[in-house]
DNA sequence: CCGGACTCCTGGTTGC
DNA sequence: TGCAACCAGGAGTCCG
């Protein structure tokens, strides 16, 4: 379950890693991985092969890296989106392949030399591709792949609008879990640091949006961003220069967590137990105490 | 607009 | 010990 900081530290890693580089070959195991690509297996590798990476860029849970040929501008991506158990290893030419790689990279940089780039996934929910990328449409000059362009920008772009937030979020109708992990209203949050958001909020997962007042929702958009930020700050530590391997639960610091998967314990605040509930087919971690849906007043 | 159901998927864990 | 059932859920689509 990569969320945000997972996939930025991904982003890191490549960045001083590829950017600059040039694919020289491109392998791929298992054409399930190219889900995202809209033509055949051959086209992907036809349009990789002999291309330069630009810098990875990334938005929410979707990370990409632009990609040009010769002459031609960077009008393409490589588009990856790491799903539920997606893994991105930066290996050396001849090292072993893992049992789960599904596609293989090969690229060549004019400083640091030859490298393989691994795209792991066991649950093959996750996917590269190679998209067009288009105008985001906010930011003039701001380019994003357009299988990312319905996405929201996520709460640590710079261009991200918090009062354009609070208003699409007091226009919508549902509970407040299920608008923070629609992507189309704000990005990278995902069922882990949902709950944790929720629970340094206090609010419970299925409070109608409505009824969160401005403050509140202040409060929970900062919490978001203190959890993100700690995170990302977490993984970026155990980041190894040699190796990028970031994966679901190397990512997930478990030990800094509050209520995801603390069902059962004790509420870090109150001492009460943490309860798990299912809700929209996955598991809802909350204190049934701290965390209780407010009416009116 | 909203929510629910369904699809994709498999390795590790649990239960008998 | 062996095997089957179960579980995890990000994102897209479709339907009522």
């Amino acid at each position: 379950m990569p969320e945000l900081p997972e996939v930025e530290v991904v982003r890191a890693g490549l960045e001083p890693a590829i950017t600059g580089s040039t694919v020289t070959g491109v392998r791929v195991f298992d054409e399930r991985s190219l889900r995202r690509h809209d033509a055949p297996a051959e086209d992907f590798i036809d349009r990789l092969v002999g291309s330069t990476f630009g810098e990875p860029r990334r938005r929410g849970k979707f990370l990409w890296v632009p990609v040009s040929t010769g002459s031609t501008r960077e009008d393409e991506a490589l588009v990856i989106h790491l799903g539920m158990s997606g893994q991105v290893l930066l290996r050396e030419p001849d090292a072993p392949l893992d049992r789960l790689t599904r596609i293989s990279i090969d690229v060549a940089h004019p400083e640091h030399g030859s490298l393989r780039i691994d795209f792991v996934d066991q649950r093959i929910f996750g996917s590269m591709a190679i998209d067009a990328l288009v105008e985001s449409g906010d930011v003039p000059g701001d380019l994003v792949p357009s299988q990312v362009a319905h996405i929201a920008r996520d709460p640590m772009d710079a261009h991200f609008d918090d009062a354009r937030f609070f208003e699409k979020l007091a226009r919508r109708n549902t509970g407040i879990k299920r608008a923070l992990l629609d992507q189309t209203l704000i990005s990278g949050i995902g069922n882990i640091y949902a709950d944790e958001a929720l629970w340094a909020a206090r609010i419970h997962y299925d409070q109608p949006t409505p009824t969160l007042s401005r403050p509140r929702a202040k409060t929970l958009l900062a919490e978001v961003r203190l959890v993100l930020g700690k995170a990302l700050a977490e993984g970026g530590t155990s980041f190894d220069a040699q190796y990028l391997n970031v994966n679901g639960e190397s990512g997930y610091f478990s030990h800094s967590l509050n209520a995801y998967g603390q069902q059962g314990l004790p509420c870090p605040r109150c001492g009460r137990m943490i309860v798990r509930e299912q809700f929209m087919n996955r598991g809802s971690h909350f204190c049934p105490w701290c965390q209780r849906v407010r009416t009116g007043r």
